[in-house]
DNA sequence: GGAAACTAAACAAACGTTTAATTAACTTTG
DNA sequence: CAAAGTTAATTAAACGTTTGTTTAGTTTCC
């Protein structure tokens, strides 16, 4: 394979990343796709193979980036517990502002499971994903810095409220708007007060003392 | 419009919401629709105009169950804040698992935000979900049961959480597998873990002391 | 007998993929 | 070192299906 012949291949693989994310993969036609990139349709049966197998490189090569990034985190020897899981806290809400359309693909593809082959490589992406984030708070937990916890549930926290309030940023303004008298509320501050927000959750899960509940 | 209409009509929302859900709107043709459904593809047009108009009916429907679900609560007088809380996580969790064909069909849509009238219809559906669940933390708050919190982003951290659980139950056995060395976990295990998981979340951050910050 | 419910068939448009032909790029050879 | 040969890249056009919707006609019901 020549250097031009992977320029545009990468360059298929992000227009189709924008386009899937926009519209779905059932929503894209090949025609869009090979428009937006300047390209013949054919060229695309000619790189992948097909349309599915096209999505399915876009999720290799996320999958590539996202374990670099979590190399980086296991390689803080020197960070508390605590710290790591800021790291961790940020790193996610980052990576997943970031790479929205990716993430929205993934989602959507996880709720329907229609793509086998797809649904199964994302399940592995997922799974890694989450032993490194258990790695990280057993970690914790043995040293003693943390409590024992609901580490898939925790997971399920971090990942979906995260994934709430992307997904619903485009809704925000109409849902905040009528929420909060009408403020207007920007994008990084929604970051920062996601931020926020999660490591407080944490905090006090992994941390507090359970709250005595007088009965009011 | 006669019994029988009503009632095909319906049959057809349900058939349709059932089939949105597996396959996605675009995934899914009026053909297997009405197949699916014993009926003749035209019913389709005939009842509601177009396939869009048809998920329309479907949001409709749901909006329509989900208000008298959340009389029941705001009918909850000599309940305390807390007490109402979890009714209200239990409500959601409930709602959600059991009627999560809608749900599903409910978040791409969003994340897709493609069929406008569509997309502002939910807002408006999401926004008066917000209003009667600040309602719920608001009385907690004014009467000092609870600190003042960030309560769009608790909200996320619902919603969010028990939509990813949800959502990656299908994969579940396969991340849960991976991730828990191969125990088995059951749906109403995970609903129970679920619910428990949520309101000790809601429990540290509307009423715990912020946890010391000791440099470990 | 007139209105509503329902049907089979046809509609044009759009779909993903393949084909067969052409252009570009690189290798081998005289 | 250029010409011939070979492979890869790219194209326009056509493939057979499938799509959502409509039409024009038939059945059912009051």
């Amino acid at each position: 394979m020549s250097e031009i012949h992977q320029d545009k291949k990468e360059l298929l693989i992000e227009v189709a990343e924008r386009l899937f994310a926009e519209h779905g993969f059932e929503g894209t036609s090949v025609r869009l796709l090979a428009s937006e990139a300047n390209m013949n349709i054919a060229m695309i049966s000619y790189y992948f193979g097909s349309k599915e197998k096209m999505m399915e490189a876009i999720l290799d090569r996320r999958s590539a980036l996202n374990r670099e990034n979590f190399i980086k985190i296991s390689e803080m020897p020197n960070a508390s517990s605590w710290q790591k899981i800021e790291a961790v806290i940020d790193l996610y809400v980052d990576m997943m502002s970031g790479n929205r359309n990716f993430h929205k693909i993934m989602f959507r593809e996880v709720a329907l499971s229609q793509r086998e082959e797809l649904t199964s490589k994302i399940a592995q992406f997922v799974a890694g994903n989450m032993q490194n984030i258990k790695k990280v708070i057993q970690g914790g937990v043995d040293n003693g810095d943390f409590k024992q916890v609901d580490v898939p549930m925790l997971m399920s926290t971090l990942v979906g409220t995260i994934s709430q309030t992307l997904n619903y940023s485009k809704l925000s303004e109409q849902i905040l708007g009528v929420y909060e008298n009408h403020e207007k509320v920007s994008e990084t501050e929604i970051l920062i007060r996601l931020k926020m927000h999660l490591k407080e959750v944490f905090r006090f899960i992994l941390k507090a003392p359970v709250p005595t509940l007088s009965p009011n």
